[in-house]
RNA sequence: UGGGGGAUAGUAUAGUGGCAAUACGACGGGUUCUGGCCCCGUUAUCCAAGGUUCGAAUCCUUGUCCCCCAGCCA
């Protein structure tokens, strides 16, 4: 029986792209490019854009998108977040194939282009300071005033604009800049600056230049150079369409691709700034670009999510251009779903409660059977060893336990998953604190594998290790990193660094693991039955000494349950 | 008091003149050797007010609210 593939339902954008096709707007042609500025790790803001870049193109035959690194401020920009980029966008699956390029492999071209347009006196040498600058630019309600240096001569612009590439001036002394109109309604269009002097290295291109090209005047030019049809950005740059068309316009090339804003990625309980990202690095709120806790791919990445999760995940949220900040919940639901079919279930005691099975004989040890995997029975099955003294899970005793409780507690009975029906008998407190040290039980040898031949039922079944075989590790439990869903919504002043949370990471120094984990690769992913799925750090395990990080916990009614008890 | 955008369930996204759809979440139930998964049910008259129309989330009018813009950042 052929699938048929589920209706999937257009964004704008996609609809605008079909509509172009059907008019055969760009000779069939459907080119896109995810443009990075090589100056902080991708997040899963930009997994959005890579996945709309990179899915539109993929989506038509022929379709091609380009990786374009936006690098044309070497103030900010270095080669280990190029490497990064190409790396994060790699791990999400994108191929680029030949299409890499760098805006800052375009500035021959620029120059030439600024040298056109001074040619045609669309452009001057101005020679206002900064705050200058500022000062004639207007405001939002007045209109701005014309720099004095705005009429100088054709010969006298080339002549200086030479100059300010020979390196002959100091930063901030001079720019060039667009002669467009001090009055316009739109700021970007008051006359924007091109380019600045900067006596400052490039990553790429040395000493080369002293002089770099803006924002607006690169990008639409390296969108033109490469032949986009589609330049995809976000809402912020709506406001710099009309400069992005008037540089393209004036300058008449054979390209001139179509920019279309889209709203850019919020999740509740995150920030997503670049530059508070930077912020929690090099605070040391985090440990790292990479820390699990962080947004950035290659923390997500760290912490256990597949680039299936992540890729559904941007399939979901939709495309719009209204401002909307996406359920954390959802990125979790995501994960949990891919997970839930494919990691290998194993148990895992992470706060052990030490349990003697009294009528167990000593020096016995048996293996049972247990299944890899429910949701998919081709992952087989394997042994996992049983002996006289195990660890549960303190969370799953109590000794005065309230409704709905079923777990284990004083004469009740439960299922060992896979093993056998207990019964504890009696409990043992530490006779300083109180607290409850150990549990003495009993099995039923007729149980074995996890079911009464009398057909008596039990209401709870719990993961457990056994000691003897137990391996430990350490075991790091990762919640979200701001205690409230929009930690940027503070007051005028407010640090969103209030909003951390203090209980982001828990570490588990020793946790007990069933024997069959004893030297899992680093980046492998499990699901601690009960509890959630983890991963084993791909930076910090090693073989002597197993990290794993928890990706996501499982859904918990229990703990609904036990909150709505109070 | 300028310009550019945007308002559909708790959240996100469809629907663009004909019964407001889907997913996540929440709540209730079923099932269960994971209190997981799975299954079933509940959860909105579409920012407001007018108007056009047999019929409006959709078209018109007038409002309201939210976001972005005054970097030699991108």
């Amino acid at each position: 029986m052929p699938e048929t593939s589920p209706p999937v339902s257009m964004d704008f954008i996609r609809t605008i792209i079909a509509e172009d096709l059907k008019n055969n707007k760009n000779e069939g042609r459907v080119v896109t490019r995810f443009p990075p500025e090589p100056n902080g790790y991708l997040h899963i803001g930009h997994a959005k854009s890579i996945c709309l870049n990179f899915g539109i193109a993929l989506e038509h035959e022929g379709g091609t998108c380009h990786l374009r690194f936006d690098d044309t401020n070497p103030t900010k920009e270095e080669t280990e977040y190029v490497e990064s980029i190409m790396s994060d966008v790699r791990w999400l699956g994108f191929d680029w194939g030949e299409h890499l390029y760098y805006a800052s492999d375009y500035f021959d071209q620029l120059y030439e282009y600024s040298v056109q347009l001074i040619k045609k006196d669309k452009a001057y040498v101005c020679d206002l300071n900064a705050d200058e600058i500022r000062e004639y630019r207007g405001t939002l309600t007045t209109p701005g005033k014309e720099s004095p240096f705005r009429t100088r001569s054709v010969a006298e612009n080339l002549d200086l604009f030479q100059r300010m590439r020979a390196g002959e001036f100091e930063n901030g002394s001079r720019v060039l800049r667009a002669k467009i109109d001090m009055a316009s309604p739109n700021l970007n269009m008051r006359d924007p600056v091109l380019y600045r002097i900067l006596h400052m290295p490039h990553h790429r291109t040395g000493n080369k230049w002293c002089i770099y090209p803006m924002y607006d005047f690169t990008h639409c030019l390296s969108d033109s150079i490469e032949g986009i049809t589609h330049s995809l950005c976000t809402l912020e740059f709506e406001d710099h369409r009309p400069l992005y068309d008037w540089v393209l316009d004036e300058l008449d090339v054979d390209c001139h691709p179509q920019q279309i804003e889209f709203a850019r990625l919020n999740l509740s309980y995150t920030v997503m700034s670049k530059r508070k990202l930077l912020e929690l690095v090099a605070g040391g709120y985090v440990t790292g670009w990479d820390d699990p806790r962080m947004p950035t791919l290659s923390g997500l990445r760290r912490r256990g999510y597949t680039t299936e999760a992540i890729r559904d995940f941007c399939d979901r949220i939709g495309i719009a251009k209204r401002d909307s900040t996406v359920d954390l919940a959802l990125l979790e639901y995501c994960i949990r779903e891919d997970l839930n079919k494919r990691a290998p279930r194993v148990m895992a005691v992470l706060r052990p409660l030490r349990v003697v099975i009294d009528n167990y004989p000593e020096d016995r040890s048996e293996e049972l059977d247990a299944v890899n995997n429910p949701e998919d029975s081709s992952m087989g099955t394997r042994k996992i060893p049983f002996s006289r003294v195990l660890y549960i899970e303190q969370d799953d005793f109590m000794e005065d336990p309230p409704k709905k409780f079923y777990r284990l507690a004083p004469g009740r009975e439960v299922r060992l998953r896979y093993a056998y029906f207990i019964k504890c008998m009696d409990v043992v407190k530490d006779k300083e604190t109180g607290q409850v040290i150990e549990l003495h039980c009993t099995y039923d040898p007729d149980t074995r594998g996890g079911d009464a031949p009398d057909g008596r039922k039990v209401k709870a079944t719990l993961h457990w290790v056994s000691a003897d075989h137990a391996v430990e590790a350490e075991v790091r439990l990762y919640d979200h990193l701001f205690k409230t869903p929009d930690p940027d919504a503070g007051k005028e002043g407010m640090d969103f660094k209030t909003h951390l949370n203090p209980k982001s990471l828990e570490i588990i120094s020793s946790a007990k693991l069933e024997p069959g984990l004893q030297g899992a690769t680093p980046g492998s992913r499990y699901q601690f039955e009960r509890l959630g799925y983890f991963c084993v750090d791909l930076k910090d395990s090693t073989k002597n000494r197993l990290v794993f990080n928890r990706t996501a916990t499982l859904r918990d009614t229990w703990v609904k349950i036990a909150k709505s008890q109070g």
